[in-house]
DNA sequence: AATGACGTTATGTATAGACATAATACTCCC
DNA sequence: GGGAGTATTATGTCTATACATAACGTCATT
């Protein structure tokens, strides 16, 4: 009941997140109760608690009914990097997004791509495969088979201006994914992207999965020089 | 005022996102407003407001106030992986970690670092370079360097048990950094990796900054083979 | 027609009170 | 002493109500 003027859950927010990082909480510590840090803060318990809350989403409170509170001993904490379309991201980047189709077939899902969607050797895939563009220099080359099973559309769909990338974002209902992002030789995708097969570049594999079906596999292939940039 | 069933902010949250990728609720739709969707799932409005705001945050919906709530249409999901002692990173993987002290010394942290970390030329810093392993084979090196005036205990700091990195978890008060991932030839770091200086590696450079000042900048080098996952 | 004031409206947030739930601490019984 | 059952307690959540705030539309004024 000391202090009157920081009401609203940010300024709570804000108030413990100094108590953390002033180690006047120190790590490992267990913090008053909601109860009376609402009274202390001259507010209701319910505006402690989305604030606290927040900061246990950050990973910089662990919370435990009947335990109570207490600072992470050791924050694992989680950094976020936004996906969204390669067009996008190359304006981001500040360049003149382009994009060319190399091929739009059958070519046959390899095995063990087949395995990591988890799609059975019967179900019918198509092939797309093309060039992001940023600024007319390659920027990333994508390798993809789409699931016929969960997008029949795409069997039929054209990919010679829209890249297979937006017309998924705007068709797929998709829920979840994984990234795997790995540093490789260029190999195959070199000449594509302008460089030796021996270049090191950034390879992302992605796997997208529906509410309930598999998408699409893609392996994206970026230029060299791609920066992958994440805050925390 | 039809469904009695689902009550809970989750069973609100699980309703619209169903509704949105059944795409009942389509992209660029407009949703029905908070009181309604209370009214008609038997809530109260701040339940409806809880589970909206998750997946506003989550990048499904728009918020706009008067403006309504509508469903994204085109969703920029974000990505996540949690920063953590990379000990704990290995043990994750299943392997056994190690860790190996190569120097602690005054190495100077060369100007396009300290320009990255934004600490002028007559900041104290000290350098800490080793190598982490799993199983007892290459992981990781670490090239790292250490402003004294952020963290003047890590002058005198022993370094030979503890990595840095897990001393600087434990006692800096860190609040945001910036990642940023790239493929690179291994270098200088290939003979720790036992790996070619051609070969293709994962490089992370880090900085690090506390509530007020920047701590830290490290560059870790990764072992050939090393994966980045994340999930959506 | 452009501009500015204002009312309307949907979301944002705060509050007190209540009950739910999980987990610890304790007690009782064997 | 050990195990089962119970009381206690801090967080989790829901409700109803209220007011704050941003932004769109409208209407009047210049």
């Amino acid at each position: 009941m000391s202090r009157a003027a920081p009401t609203g859950w940010q300024a709570v927010h804000d108030e413990a997140l100094r108590r953390i990082q002033t180690r006047e909480w120190p790590p490992g510590a267990l913090i008053p109760g909601e109860e009376d840090l609402a009274a202390e803060l001259g507010c209701a318990r319910a505006t402690v608690n989305r604030a606290l809350r927040e900061l246990a989403e950050a990973g910089l409170l662990e919370r435990r009914r009947k335990a109570g509170t207490r600072v992470t001993e050791v924050p694992s904490r989680r950094a976020q990097m936004s996906i969204s379309r390669i067009a996008e991201e190359i304006e981001t980047r500040g360049a003149r997004p382009g994009y060319a189709l190399i091929a739009a077939d059958d070519t046959p899902m390899p095995p063990a791509r087949r395995h990591a969607l988890g799609i059975g050797p019967d179900t019918p895939t198509r092939h797309v495969e093309a060039l992001h563009l940023a600024d007319g220099a390659p920027y990333v080359h994508e390798n993809r088979w789409i699931s016929l099973a969960a997008m029949p559309a795409a069997a039929s769909a054209d990919f010679t201006t829209m890249s297979a990338n937006e017309w998924l974002l705007r068709h797929a209902p998709f829920s979840h994914g994984t990234l795997d992002y790995s540093a490789a030789a260029a190999g195959e995708a070199a000449s594509h992207l302008g460089c030796d097969a021996q270049t090191p570049v950034m390879v992302l594999d992605r796997a997208t999965f529906g509410p309930e079906t598999p998408i699409t596999w893609v392996r994206l292939t970026y230029a060299p020089g791609f920066h992958l940039h994440m805050k925390i």
